[in-house]
DNA sequence: CACCACTATATTGTCGACAGTTTTGTAGTG
DNA sequence: CACTACAAAACTGTCGACAATATAGTGGTG
């Protein structure tokens, strides 16, 4: 059969969740053993298991002494924006040159979706972290690049999850960053790569700026 | 002690060798138990290289099937390029913002040790992969974000690498490349991190339509 | 000869055990 | 009390073995 999961993936799968979450706190060691136990398998299966996660940077792991979950800094969160600039403004570029029927059609309707939402729940901070997650989940999908797709979805928006969980530093830019949003999708459309790209990059260092200014009060 | 290698450790920098210099085919099946008793090890110890293996994009595991090492496309190749294009020219953007002395330091001793090669060896192909690896890589060092560090260097220049082995992309750009690598160095050293931005990508998506004019040539 | 069913072989996934190393805890000394 | 030396415990790295799955090979049937 095609679509198995091996135990080592879901005890992958898992604990990715529990350390994204926060359940398994950020900067805590990582105990083999006590895992096995508390899975009931054995530890080759969990020692894969923490391989993978340490292939996604969510761990960090160190001969003779084991794994630690990384910890999350206001560096790491910087830097992580800045390679999500470059990356997604790529992303946005290839998608407008491609531009394919159906991925047209999608982020079309997603952004109606979104809309509406908008319309529900006006004026409070309607846009949950997982209406930003699908744009930039769906735009990346429409770059047909699929090194690209691999890096962001599949490695650094875990990272990306991460920090907005335990950070909490859900965007209470709210509609604003939903007008950004259509914009790009407008770019995208018309299959202006170079304005779709500078729109995304902005859009992303946005955020971020956002994020520079409430780290430097809180500190 | 600290600098020490595991088995696994040195098994996974073996085979990352042999499969980027093509003596390990792109495309052909990895055996586990047939490299295993290659290296007198258990199976174990190269399970867990080959896992890391998968985590640099060399290797392609399936549940219940093993290991192929990925194969070489042309699709793969240009995709390379545009994830290059996006990190590399933010890494620019980045080291020209910093502009640390030592950086400075070592890039413009770099490029004056390129440059007498030049000289010495007039005409010929000069332009090792491996001078052009040398600046791409410490621009990217420069750039101080860690995780744009990790994704390039540990990561995406293994398969970097991997074609320029096995496809011998080698640029015949030579000089033209190092004026490339001359100019971006100066727009890093007069910290204008836009300039030094476009210079790099540029740069890279030159040598990506060179290439996509020899691929067009073979087909 | 092509195609399917079935058996035999080889390979992967998972497990538990042992050896070497790190960490923890304890006692002793200045 | 601080600090070092040492002993005990815990953990990681590595190994070989077994069960489940996939692949290769064989024979049979249209």
């Amino acid at each position: 059969m095609s679509g198995t999961r091996s135990l080592a993936d879901r005890l992958f799968l898992t604990l990715r969740s529990e350390i994204v979450e926060g359940h398994i706190a950020a900067g805590s060691k990582v105990s083999e053993p006590e895992l096995a136990r508390r899975f009931d398998a054995s530890r080759s299966s969990l020692r894969e298991a923490l391989m993978r996660l340490e292939s996604l940077g969510l761990l960090e792991r160190r001969v003779n002494v084991g794994a630690r979950v990384v910890d999350l800094t206001e560096r790491g969160l910087l830097d992580l924006y800045d390679v999500r600039e470059a990356l997604e403004g790529m992303a946005c570029r290839l998608a407008a040159q491609n531009r394919s029927e159906e991925d047209l059609v999608e982020l079309r309707q997603m952004l109606n979706r979104h809309e509406q939402q908008e319309e529900l729940q006006k004026g409070t901070a309607y846009f949950q972290p997982e209406g930003d997650f699908d744009f930039h989940f769906r735009i990346v999908q429409a770059s047909n690049n699929d090194l690209l797709i691999d890096t962001l979805c599949n490695k650094l928006y875990y990272r990306v999850r991460m920090y907005r969980y335990q950070l909490g530093m859900a965007s209470p830019r709210a509609h604003r960053a939903f007008r950004e949003h259509s914009h790009i999708i407008e770019a995208i459309e018309a299959g202006d790569g170079e304005l779709a790209e500078i729109l995304m990059r902005r859009h992303i260092r946005a955020s971020r700026s956002n994020i520079e200014k409430k780290l430097s009060k809180t500190n």
